[in-house]
DNA sequence: GTCTATATGAAGATAGAC
DNA sequence: GTCTATCTTCATATAGAC
């Protein structure tokens, strides 16, 4: 027990029955969770038989960890935030990065892995910090060194940086984040969500 | 299936092996989440039989169910805001919120039961909404009754007191709330996450 | 690699005595 | 209400043929 779950370096590509099995095992993951799911599903949704599933994955933990990391590549791949930022004025290139971060880190795909892997986190202790580094952290940073020129150009007063980038996402998620956490529809208007919290971070930071 | 789970009224004081089942549930639940822990795990932490455990129990489910509402009220009693809030200046009481919602909806204990809740949503999909009602709901209502009430007296100048309030608890989560959600420890200095929060909102609604 | 069929073990729930 | 002992089901993982 207490294997590496992960590999750092698998750029492989994988066999198409190999991605069947992880499309079944995203889609049965995040839908049931990773107890409630069985490898028979998982094989049956997948079409192939549960010998071939256990031929591509070592057991069941690592088919889920495999598709955890496949999910936050798909993610932060999304998320990054462009260079060209800098040529739009602070409040345009806030209200950007607001509505990407509210369009893609809020969506229902990614609120469900986020789900299953804090469900996960009593089993698997190290995939919550996996997760955080390779989702959550990498947008923090990208809007600290988007805040940190920003200030260079004197656009902004602001002593850390950091610190008004995590208040400006959590603005941001409000209480919205934890509704969708608990499974909880809602009819939130998103871009009055984004220009809000714009508004709130220019009149305290601005210079 | 899909039976109502909780007991609305049940204010029935408890047998003590009840008392002990459930503090067994909560130890274990809260610690490997709800497929992991097995009624017989359950029956041996609380030194009874598992007869017994069904005996104040009809099954998992509702053991589970039972957990998560016991700690939902021990929760509440603690957030309440006090009325006498209004005798503060604007920004102490808003000190004395924030310190209130870091030390407690982000303890451990609360963490924990949160953490819980979001895993099994799949599984009990009321359970969600029932939990935000009796807990964060309750606290975003209380921000907005004071916020309204300080509105009247001129204090903020702020059209939505209840985006307001959710900006401001956004603030105070900050990434902290998804770090712990994760499992991940940190070293967050609560008392300058509060200060800054409240720096914050004062800048952007102060009168 | 892929399949069918199966061994093995674990866990929810209950029967029946006290 | 409480216990011991058991029933039953089901999921992980593997054996063995192709």
């Amino acid at each position: 027990m207490q294997q590496r779950l992960t590999e750092p370096e698998s750029e492989t590509p994988l066999s198409p029955k190999a991605e069947q099995v992880l499309n079944a095992a995203q889609q049965l993951f995040t839908g049931s969770g990773f107890e409630a799911t069985s490898m028979d599903a998982v094989a049956v949704v997948a079409h192939v038989s549960k010998a071939t599933v256990y031929a591509h994955f070592e057991n069941k933990e690592r088919l889920f960890a495999a598709m955890v990391q496949r999910e936050c590549r798909r993610c932060m791949a999304q998320m990054a935030i462009p260079d060209d930022m800098h040529e739009l004025e602070l409040r345009a290139a806030l209200t950007q990065i607001a509505r990407t971060f509210l369009e893609i880190a809020m969506s229902p795909r990614i609120m469900a892995v986020i789900r299953v892997v804090i469900a996960e986190v009593p089993r698997f202790p190290e995939l919550g910090e996996i997760f955080y580094d390779s989702g959550p952290r990498v947008t923090a940073d990208g809007i600290v060194r988007y805040l940190n020129r920003a200030r260079s150009f004197g656009l902004i007063h602001v002593q850390d940086t950091r610190l008004a980038a995590y208040q400006f996402l959590g603005m941001l998620r409000g209480d919205l984040h934890l509704r969708r956490l608990l499974g909880m529809t809602d009819d939130a208007d998103l871009e009055r969500i984004a220009a809000s919290a714009v508004e709130a971070f220019m009149r305290t930071y601005a210079a």
